[in-house]
DNA sequence: TTGCTTAATAAGAAAAATTACTCTTTACAA
DNA sequence: TTGTAAAGAGTAATTTTTCTTATTAAGCAA
């Protein structure tokens, strides 16, 4: 991989994404920085992303609802996704059985490089919405 | 949701799914079929998996190299993904323990739907191909 | 069966999300 | 200071979704 140089947009996105919960999309990150940095451009924001995640600085969690969405802790967990709402919530990390990563390796001649794992469904308040639609249908 | 119809080109879809075990995206599905069906539109193709994949007839395995895959297989099983060429094969599921899906619906209060695992890394040929490319450089 | 009704499906165009490319600017090492 | 290659802006291309209008499958009545 290239040298890695220093650069003042790709600090600020990360500091972004940092102090955030919200498993941002690369446009919620463009337009948190765009009034600060007018001449921000969308690309230099999918850049870094992809990036900061190939670094692994960052983590992708998957495409929800059309968009890409990005995780600020790279250390292994599992998320909750709102198939309803989008919602992205951490959950502590389901491991794969190291027999599985391991047998999988042997038989398949893999390197096993890291896991996603995700549960899909509704979350709390989507789940009350939908029971409301019920009734009134 | 509505009421599903019987049609032609969903039908040869699903019939081109069934018959490969190569986790298609979905222009993959349109190159195979535009000989075949002329007028066929990318948009029917898309479309198409979307609904199959909600009617939980095909199943989504997620963006590999920004584009979406889908798998003819919908009971629960794991993926490994080959970050460098992209291949996606099936593996035994992997289920998450049913305590932990437990666990997550009591104390958050989600409706759990289903769930996704994947596996990443590099394939047995890819392996040796980044062995290769380590010794020449 | 035949024709009528209606709502799902298709095609094609357009919009949205993402990636790739070109040219300019800039960080950093020599 | 200068040479280089990484980073940025802006544009184009690609992938995917959405929207509009026309077509068609399927239930129903005669």
């Amino acid at each position: 991989m290239a040298i890695v140089r220093r650069s003042e947009k790709r600090d600020a996105i990360l500091r972004l994404i940092q102090q955030t919960d919200c498993h941002p999309s690369a446009d919620w990150v463009y337009q948190q920085m765009k009034d600060t940095y007018p001449g921000l451009s969308l690309g230099t924001v999918y850049r870094n992303l992809k990036q900061l995640s190939e670094l692994n600085i960052i983590r992708r969690v998957g495409v929800i609802q059309g968009q890409e969405r990005f995780d600020r802790e790279t250390r292994p967990h599992a998320h909750f996704i709102c198939n309803r709402c989008g919602l992205v919530l951490d959950l502590p990390d389901q491991e794969p059985g190291q027999g599985f990563v391991q047998a999988c390796s042997e038989q398949y001649g893999f390197v096993v490089e890291g896991h996603e794992f995700n549960l899909c469904g509704l979350c709390a308040d989507c789940k009350k919405i939908m029971k409301l639609e019920e009734l009134q249908s």
